[in-house]
DNA sequence: CTGTTAGCGCATTCAG
DNA sequence: CTGAATGCGCTAACAG
């Protein structure tokens, strides 16, 4: 129920000129006189004036927005990602159009649907799991959109992220390196993330024919993290190292050690894969890989926008992570 | 970049109807004959025909868009909340445009225009603590917003969220009721967090006259709960029990408690706020005041939508927040 | 440097 | 029940 508001033709009656001059000045054209420009802008202030921008993408037949779909913005490193996409899109005067997928193919493809219908330009979608349909519709339109959290060097679909399969077995080496043989390997849901798929089929790789991995599937969560502790000790004392797919399920892994009266890492080591903010915190600090989620997020904003404006394709980009060693995994 | 698509007329067209037409059977209008409707809606299928929201923005004034903009997404009570904004607008073809302040002031400001600019309809604001110009312009538009995480009877503005005031007070009457007299209260910055004023108000005249509390502020993360207890302790051990205006700074305390070898409750008591979805499975399980997050979304999303459609107006509504007993605070 | 003139794609009168 | 005509507010040629 906005209220009738100044509009480029109160400003040009205003200052006596077209609405072709006021047009030029609000949109930063160069070629108008400097005292034209001063009278314009004077108006524009005066009647509140603020282009609208229907009308401004009806003419021009661009939203300046951006959409972001993603499985869920709780308790992970999304958040900051998607603080950095949206910081980074602001700074040039695009928005961000947020939805959340619950990791369910179809709300993504209800969302994305939605928010092509809302102007949406392009679109970030979070690992490489998508409907065809949805793909397909982007495809018919012409609008770009990126995989990000993963790369994939031969996606025919640009991916910006890091290398789940490789982060995970070097998290597993570092682990055999430091004398860890009987590793406990805990991870969220695989039937609806690729990037857990990758995680655990690149800790497969790594352990082949050497280490001895127990994978221990639960929710993604603190307490998801505590009843995968809980049921890896009821299966006895034999690992000496867990390591855990998310922080997340690092700190469940935590309190259920805790509460087993077990020291980390005296009696078992704990690795986590993020580094959330917090994890350099807990006691003892967490040992974990740090994810560009930051990096990627003003990456994914930039070539997007880039990509927009030049029609500079989009480049997958491999981001790198590294491992933070911390006090949670000891040599054995 | 989006590439040619069908365009209303191509469906006219296509059918051999007039554009009208083809805008009575996509908008559901009920005076359009079953066939006709039908052969329209093929056409539709076939050309891949999805209605210009720019156009349809500019025809109708209406953008089915809410913008909410937040202070920080991180780690916190607002994941939840956003998520159930983003649900509760999406049921109804409305889309979420999200911004981030950084508690700042202009940020907010600057975001707001954007936005505003982007053709949000209705604002979603956090705390009572915003510029004038802020105010001034949504005023000036007649564009409706709402502040939430608050409730203030007395507020001009529509208010939808808890009383912060009254609920740090309940807190620390709680616990009074156990026993404790001698309470260090640990809170995020105050000078832009008005949220985290009233509950230190409220904490203050709760124990007035009767308890000892002592006031520590700090960062709000894990890192800076730790610290604030390690200042604390270097005070001595006065202190039977911590308030936390925050579960992140309880968790903080946990750790900077387990190092120092108090135990929880037995040494000393814990007590946090937001009751986020891990401080049931910390050990000790944390006691906790639970806010109505995800409540507090859905509530005021749809009363912004009611106000945009049926000029409702946005009533202030005080939501429930209870305290939850956990394991973490124990009676003297 | 500035004004005139066309649309952009759709919803909506008003006729019929 | 359907169509023709109009305008939403702005930008983009094209003149001058």
């Amino acid at each position: 129920m906005a209220k009738k508001v100044g509009r480029i033709r109160d400003v040009a009656r205003e200052t006596g000129l077209s609405t072709a001059t006021v047009s030029r000045v609000v949109n930063g054209a160069k070629n108008v006189k400097p005292d034209t420009r001063e009278k314009v802008l004077r108006a524009c202030e005066m009647l509140d004036y603020v282009p609208n921008p229907a009308a401004r993408t009806l003419s021009t037949n661009q939203s300046r927005t951006v959409a972001a779909i993603i499985p869920t913005i709780e308790h992970s490193v999304f958040a900051k990602y998607i603080a950095a996409i949206e910081q980074t899109l602001g700074e040039r005067d695009y928005s961000l159009l947020l939805a959340i997928s619950n990791a369910d193919l179809e709300q993504e493809l209800k969302a994305a649907r939605q928010l092509l219908g809302m102007g949406a330009e392009a679109f970030i979608l979070s690992g490489s799991d998508h409907s065809r349909a949805l793909l397909d519709m982007f495809d018919r339109r012409g609008v770009p959109y990126v995989y990000t959290s993963i790369w994939e060097q031969a996606s025919p679909v640009p991916t910006i992220g890091y290398d789940n399969h490789l982060l995970a077995a070097r998290a597993v080496e570092f682990l055999a390196s430091e004398g860890h043989e009987n590793i406990a390997i805990i991870h969220g849901p695989l039937h609806d993330n690729d990037r857990t798929r990758a995680r655990r089929d690149g800790a497969v790789a790594a352990g082949r024919g050497k280490l001895k991995l127990d994978f221990f599937e639960t929710v993604l969560s603190v307490e998801g993290g505590k009843k995968a502790v809980r049921s890896m000790l009821r299966g006895g004392r034999r690992h000496s190292a867990i390591l855990c797919f998310s922080d997340v399920l690092a700190l469940g892994s935590y309190f259920a050690l805790f509460e087993a009266g077990l020291g980390i890492p005296q009696d078992v080591s704990v690795m986590g894969f993020d580094n959330l903010d917090w994890s350099a915190h807990v006691a003892p600090a967490l040992t974990t890989i740090d994810l560009p989620a930051e990096q990627m997020g003003v990456e994914v904003a930039t070539q997007l926008m880039q990509n927009l404006e030049m029609a500079q394709p989009i480049a997958t980009t491999l981001l790198a992570a590294k491992i933070i060693k911390r006090r949670s995994v000891r040599s054995l």
